[in-house]
DNA sequence: AATGATAGTTTTGTATACAATTTTGTCACA
DNA sequence: TGTGACAAAATTGTATACAAAACTATCATT
């Protein structure tokens, strides 16, 4: 159908995306073995390039020891501890830094958070974390977050994070005090804001166990 | 000569550490086209571990877009930001959670930046920093933080950041916070020697500018 | 001298073959 | 039933060949 996605990127970078989306939308659901041969096959291509894609994945923690990842508890713990430390600089930096447009954008995007669509929702949430997290300046730190987004999206396939109560009032708490230019307060509320993302994950996980 | 060096390892692993290793101590200096073909004649191992050593080297950031990655001061700029939120929030943990066999280490290495041989003295300030963050408890942390070691390291090979004045004064101070399990104060006394350490790197850079 | 077309060269991307290793299954034996 | 030895099968690691692409150099034309 389209030639843009099967035919023109080389063959590697297919395998790389294919595989990825197949991870994250659990098509190949955590603990998977990985088979080199059998991927080849199924893209039509040789081990190859599929081994240097496996090789991409295993750096960005999708994939370890030739399973699919199965992130833990822990895991997420963890990944939340970096991100309060790096998000709350960020908001600190987007206080002093933001210019007016991007200002602008954060608004609508609490706005969409409001009256739109699930699906522009859940874009709209992750593009106002997206630009404060650019607002620090730091491309060190902006790919550090980018690394750690395919697993939390892989914890937000079952916990649905869009629905939790009050995460919009958060982001707007957060816009206000960016917009103020208070950087401390604005760290502060990131600090707990994502903590409550946390919690929130931590709860629905710990209450499906129970099924 | 030795056996395990060239034989029981995987060729790729092989190329992997033999590559980095070149690019660390500037064999190979930034901005070095890589020849895939080149270097397997180099190594006497076939094109295909080559590439996927390549990748991972890339993924690493120390090979980008076929060359050797040659780290701007922003770059330094950017890495010690991240580094003072994640040591900084790690010498907290360490003050609240370190046990005591560690706290002797940590007095061990500021007893060997005192007396020891340059070489002892890097390695121990090395271990002094690597004792807190694995305090934290927080493998992605510690794991981030590895990843940045290459970039540092290719930084301090011509700073010579040992020699730094009041450098082991400063460990002293962080230590002495954690024994007494002053979180805040071993957070706050890290963040600021980081700063010292980012500023005396930048200082070193500059002046070599002009010659 | 500047441009740009084109042949030649280098380098990369991919497929394939085969060797080495790991995993799996089977069966004899305690 | 359990265990461990071994063969068979599956999987991975590496080398090699060739095709595709990117880069260089040369020279004709303006």
């Amino acid at each position: 159908m389209n030639q843009q996605s099967t035919n023109s990127r080389s063959a590697y970078q297919q395998a790389y995306e294919v595989i990825r989306d197949r991870i994250l939308n659990g098509d190949l659901p955590g603990g998977t073995k990985i088979v080199e041969e059998k991927l080849a096959a199924e893209l039509g291509i040789s081990r190859t390039p599929i081994r240097e894609s496996l090789r991409q994945l295993n750096n960005e923690g999708l994939i370890i020891n030739k399973k699919v990842v199965q992130p833990t508890e822990k895991d997420l713990r963890n990944l939340f501890q970096v991100r309060i430390l790096l998000e709350g600089f960020s908001a600190k930096s987007a206080a002093m830094y933001l210019p007016e447009d991007d200002l602008k954008t954060l608004s609508n995007c609490i706005k969409i958070g409001r009256e739109g669509t699930t699906e522009e929702i859940m874009k709209a949430n992750e593009l106002f974390h997206e630009i404060i997290v650019r607002a620090s300046g730091n491309t060190l730190m902006i790919d550090t977050i980018d690394r750690m987004k395919s697993i939390i999206y892989l914890f937000r396939k079952t916990v649905v994070l869009y629905k939790r109560p009050h995460l919009i009032d958060e982001h707007e708490e957060i816009y206000e005090a960016i917009k103020l230019r208070n950087g401390e307060k604005a760290k502060k509320l990131m600090e707990t804001h994502l903590q409550a993302d946390l919690d929130f994950c931590l709860h629905i996980i710990n209450s499906e166990r129970n099924d």
